[in-house]
DNA sequence: TGTAATCTTTGCAATATCTTAACGCCGGAA
DNA sequence: TTCCGGCGTTAAGATATTGCAAAGATTACA
């Protein structure tokens, strides 16, 4: 990026506008300033900026109405700027195209990151590194999630297939808490209701079969009004 | 961060204006000065500080209103300086928005340290968006967010719900003082009355489980009519 | 269709946590 | 010095959460 990108920014209000202008220009943005919504629509077709950041509190224009009229024949890159105590906007504001939301009050850090990953934005594609784990193993405790096998001090361990779908889950997670909703929506769907009755009893079986003294456990820990943890794998 | 950071100070007497100029220009960093309110926010508006310091003694407006106004569109953090006998001012100013306050008289030393927490912790916010904060550190204490986990010389520590979400946000503001008001809301919700004797025993409980010796904090301090400081992360 | 295994629900006891209240300590002010 | 306000600490009752056994419902399969 040799050319620093052109920005253009549409807001009423005279601080904000000259915060944000001087912030952009420190950084070696090329910006352009429109105070009402005409003129930013004027503006976002005769300069082309690479991105625009609207304010939705427009004296002329509805903010929604100026991103609605961008989007009919521009995809530059839009970041919204809106007052806190109106955050529900900010999914109507996505829905109609905008690419970013920022809200008031900002710092310049904030700010000057929303740019950088609204400008990259095309060039990331996440990389799911799927490396599948083989196997859980803590003290005389095993898991084996492809051949689907539990054992203790060797022994092969029936578990009934909830029981194996939780326990599996917990050690995939090992180390962490997951929450009973977590859990809950994960082994028996998102339309459950959220009675852990069951997670209970499930839990309690699990453990009569694999701890020592289920009083005691070593294996699979309660994190009183959260959820279960289970030991770290070695 | 090669280029120095800027500041803005807003500061009515002369003397203590020039002391802190001058202090701050030998150390390298950049500053403008404001002796009245008004002249403070309109200079923030064109400046763009990286750093407000704030004489809360202000002729022309309440300083109190001057971070109100600052915080309805910037996130800059400001440092308030006020006299000893206005000690009540100082949870007020925190509450509205202050990142963090000091007292007068007040050596260049301390003024030095409470300005270097300030940036770094504005900067930490830019890190956190991109790659969240897992972990706190400090000493033999560590915290981890995501795991729901918190060891004390390489060993589990059993926190409450309200233990953790409580150590959990005074960590994530290490470095800053949290007023009893801002917490209380945070842990307990708007509703609960202002009576921080529940607070007090709930730290108490904590202090008793990860400080070695609860009477001489290491991790968690007091500040006395204030709130709670949790030592910064390392 | 019958049987055994599994899954889910119910009710209660055991346990952990939350909250309130009372008291002690310390440092600053009178 | 004594008084007083703010904070830390402890203990105990109230509340919430979890574990467990056992009964009923469902499913799988011969």
């Amino acid at each position: 990026m040799t050319l620093k990108s052109s920005i253009l920014l549409i807001e009423d209000e005279e601080n904000i506008r000259s915060f944000i202008a001087t912030t952009l220009k420190n950084q070696g943005y090329k910006i352009t300033t429109a105070s009402t919504g005409r003129e930013g629509l004027h503006l976002s077709a005769s300069l082309c900026p690479d991105i625009i950041l609207l304010d939705l509190g427009l004296p002329d224009l509805d903010g929604m109405d100026v991103i609605r009229q961008l989007r009919d024949w521009s995809s530059t890159p839009i970041i919204v700027i809106s007052a806190r105590s109106h955050e529900q906007e900010k999914a109507k504001a996505l829905d109609l195209g905008a690419d970013d939301y920022i809200t008031k009050p900002f710092g310049t850090v904030e700010l000057l990151a929303r740019i950088r990953t609204s400008l990259r934005h095309s060039s990331q594609l996440s990389a799911d590194s799927a490396s599948h784990t083989p196997a859980y193993h803590h003290g005389n405790l095993t898991l084996d999630f492809e051949k689907h096998l539990v054992t203790l001090n060797g022994e092969m361990v029936h578990l009934t297939q909830i029981e194996f779908k939780l326990l599996g889950l917990l050690a995939m997670n090992s180390g962490k808490v997951l929450t009973y909703s977590y859990i809950m929506e994960k082994i028996w769907g998102p339309y459950i209701d959220n009675n852990n009755q069951i997670l209970r009893v499930n839990m309690a079986n699990i453990r009569r079969k694999i701890e020592e003294n289920p009083a005691a456990p070593e294996h699979v820990f309660t994190e009183i009004g959260i959820g279960y943890r289970m030991a770290e794998s070695d």
